[in-house]
DNA sequence: TTGAAAGCGTTACCAC
DNA sequence: GTGGTAACGCTTTCAA
């Protein structure tokens, strides 16, 4: 592997200037630059990480998190994988400053952002509002030359350099998909349980789901209703869809606090019958797919979404590498015997 | 964080002595270790990987790869991990030497190792036979100081230090909840098409399908034939069970090769109402799915067996961590709309 | 526009 | 038993 000193060997220079070239600081003649750059090239030459690490330790680099503070359990495991990604960047001198957020409030998380900038972060990975505010705020980090990450839902809008999180539109189908080969009698007639129609990744799975399903003639949509992401909510609106509509055989759970719903179900006595397909696997969840009430849950790797953004942010300071701008985590099916 | 300079002044020692402690390499008065354990203890110290790979450079590693030179397109992604990993460690002037055997064959397996070890490797990693003189020449690999890791397929009675693979059993398990929960008839009539008996892990995961079907009674177990991994052969094995059972209505496929197989079902045109579940993400496998000939297919994370046996080998040479003995890969399950 | 040197944390080697 | 120092590859700062 050919490193920096061996090309400023090859090109007659010093260490310094070939640093120079490869990292476009400038102030470099441009023959020198030219031959440099073609060792470079001829060599194929590719930074080593290991130096470029320790090199960046004397910058004490600072990265800023900002999601929300939602009791759902769901965010658990993006928590553990941003625990286990502070602790492997603190040896390497950089610190991780989290801020959650306790409502769905727009103000809040610019309050947020503002805070880290004040605390001199170089960098933010952030599980954004999908409102203009949030929009603007990170277009204006972009301009004072902080990069953002979004995770777990998206803001195309923005500048962000990256995003890290899931398909919505896929997974809603892939539930689609899986409800058709769990149908046993040849005809669904389904409730989908959202969170809120505010939240645009339930909607945009409950939509990708809907129009998937419109192209299959067995399948009928019988009623959506929402639960808040609540389980007293959830356990009322499925109990009063159930009665209203007897014929339901297929339930899609789009968000959290399924647990009453469930219950609603089994206490109809219809469980047995009833095809039920849930997101995420929180303990809840786990639970119910054990016993036989919830058929197949879909998940979306919280844990790479909690390590990946900051995984990313870091690399970005450090190496300079641009990552990649959509990052889809997998969509993961899990039923009784993988789970 | 601490580094090991902090903790030589504390101790009032130098780094050297600090290092030999640490990494247990002896000759250091019991008093001085005890001081300097405790200090590294209670600053809670954590090597800086950055510094241990930067150093380990000068060493020059070198690890090797055996592996089954199969044309099984499974391999594929395995090599695609390989190669990945290959350059990044390259970049640390650690150096990979793949040897693949071209049949399935012990000699073939232990003359692969002895070259390396020829080659003067500081450490193995290998897709083992299932053979006794495989599991006597890691054994003596250990004893000379040179690690191995198996990967795809274990050998728990040698003296291997981790394997990373598949859990064969579970993933079997999880074909058969999927046939269940895809059952439309409420009956299941099940053929089997394996590799080949001698191979271990399909072995195991057709034990394990039947043993948990044999819990559920509406599903029966027709017959199980072998297709060595031969389309071929497939085609003519799953042709003459078909004709012998017309009452089969389910197909697991446990090995590669199942295109013949699946055109076997074709002609018949029994294949719309014959639930097939697979294993593996081959080009093949993948077009079956999208043409609804298959259900499902169940994987096993080829790309990471590829590249994490390399990455432990790595890490344990330089930073010393013990892997983890037992690294079962996800249980992927794939359908139409997720693959 | 360029060079020289220090520093990031760890390990290895040579003195004592 | 222990200390001092050079080396791994890269970045940054100061000086020319």
């Amino acid at each position: 592997m050919p490193t920096i000193k061996e090309i400023a060997v090859l090109a007659g220079v010093s260490r310094g200037t070939v640093d120079r070239v490869l990292n476009k600081r400038g102030g470099v003649h441009p023959d020198t630059q030219a031959r440099i750059l073609e060792i470079a090239k001829a060599l194929d030459y590719r930074p080593n990480k290991a130096g470029i690490v320790l090199s960046a330790q004397r910058k004490n680099l600072k990265l800023g998190v900002v999601m929300f503070g939602t009791n759902n359990p769901f965010f658990d495991d993006v928590k553990e994988g941003l625990n286990d990604i502070e602790s492997e960047l603190s040896c390497y001198n950089c610190d991780i400053f989290i801020k959650t957020t306790p409502s769905f409030n727009e103000k809040d998380q610019i309050d947020a952002i503002d805070d880290l900038v004040e605390m001199g972060i170089n960098a933010l990975a952030i599980a954004p509002q999908n409102q203009e505010g949030v929009v603007r705020k990170i277009d204006e980090l972009r301009e004072k030359g902080i990069p953002t990450i979004t995770f777990n839902s998206d803001l195309p809008s923005s500048s962000r350099i990256a995003y890290v999180g899931s398909n919505y539109r896929k997974s809603g189908e892939t539930v689609a998909g899986l409800m058709k080969l769990f149908d046993h009698k040849g005809h669904l007639e389904i409730g989908i349980v959202g969170g809120a129609p505010s939240v645009l990744c339930h909607t945009e799975r409950i939509e990708a789901f809907k129009e998937y399903m419109e192209k299959t003639p067995s399948v009928n949509i019988v009623d959506t209703v929402w639960n808040n992401d609540d389980d007293v909510t959830c356990y009322t609106v499925v109990n009063k869809m159930l009665s209203e509509h007897p014929e339901i055989n297929a339930l899609y759970f789009t968000a959290g606090a399924i647990e009453g719903g469930c219950r609603a179900v089994m206490e109809t006595g219809r469980h047995k019958d009833m095809i039920i397909v849930a997101h995420d696997k929180v303990p809840s969840t786990v639970d119910l797919i054990k016993n036989d009430v919830i058929k197949a849950t879909v998940c979306q790797q919280p844990y790479v979404q909690g390590t990946k953004p900051l995984q990313m942010l870091f690399d970005y300071l450090t190496t300079g590498e641009t990552p990649q701008e959509i990052n889809y985590t997998d969509i993961e099916i899990y039923i009784k015997e993988n789970i």
